[in-house]
DNA sequence: TTTCATGTAACTTTTATTGTTACATTGCTC
DNA sequence: GAGCAATGTAACAATAAAAGTTACATGAAA
């Protein structure tokens, strides 16, 4: 797989394991679907087990299952989780700063990205799980039917 | 320099065209600044020429020099001209695509950011080249003077 | 006790970005 | 026009981050 994030592969894995309600699936399995391999997976899901979403059990029939129905998982607990923020990275190396206006544009948008940061969690507040996951079904037809959705 | 972003590069390069209006500036030393090396420098401030912010000449006392005053420069401007993405691509391959889920969580995640992007330029938009150089002179004391700017 | 699963560490591969070298081109000055 | 001083750009090397892989310890169930 060519450059992915772990937060999609997280909510893609999510959106498997809320499929199967009943059972529980192993990594192997997630990473055929996520076209990975088992590994990775159990880094992803093991932080987000880490935030409570997920469990998993060893042995016969051991896997991965949520911990909680998809209705009350948020986009905003899963990105949380992951630790990753969504926003670029735009700090450069203060070094020995020569002329101190690095530190002002790192300043500058060092504020402007923590306000985003801010106003991005709380739009993936509203979106849960079980919102993907609907949309991810209805009819394998139409896929012309994404876009124009309820986040604004 | 480890690991910046062109993004903030670009802005720090603009002030110090800005601080110094009558004379061009050359790539070397830009370079001493922004402690990077010339020809990275020609690559950012190319793609800001190609977007009519900056313009260069060559010859005897040639270098960068900004086209517009600093106050009709704004970031979303840059930022756009450096065609650079504030959000992390969350896409992951489609590939040969076997569940179809995939394709739901890029297209949401797309929606998201796409969204997400336009609110980010918009806010961009409403800071200037110069609100940033203004920021930057005023007292070299009271380092401790970032954080609470008019971004919200 | 065997089997099947996670948990993790260590290492390799891949990819993106940045840094570097080299050289053509253009413009200014003498 | 000669020569210098700058950009413009291509090609390549170095670096860093992320993902993929191998290997093995641990724990749970049949």
């Amino acid at each position: 797989m060519k450059r992915s994030s772990r937060l999609s592969l997280a909510l893609h894995a999510l959106v498997h394991l809320h499929k199967q309600p009943g059972e529980a699936i192993t990594s192997s399995t997630l990473a055929q679907c996520l076209m990975t391999n088992p590994v990775v997976v159990r880094r992803v899901l093991g932080t987000l087990r880490e935030a409570g979403i997920v469990a998993a059990s060893k042995g016969h029939d051991g896997g991965w299952r949520l911990l909680r129905p998809a209705g009350e998982i948020s986009l905003r607990q899963v990105y949380a989780a992951m630790g990753e923020s969504l926003l670029i990275r735009t700090e450069s190396d203060p070094g020995d700063i020569a002329c101190g206006i690095v530190r002002t544009v790192n300043a500058v948008m060092g504020d402007f990205i923590a306000d985003a940061e801010a106003l991005l969690a709380a739009r993936l507040e509203r979106v849960s799980l079980d919102d993907i996951a609907r949309e991810a079904t209805p009819n394998p037809l139409h896929p012309n039917h994404h876009g124009a959705h309820s986040h604004g």
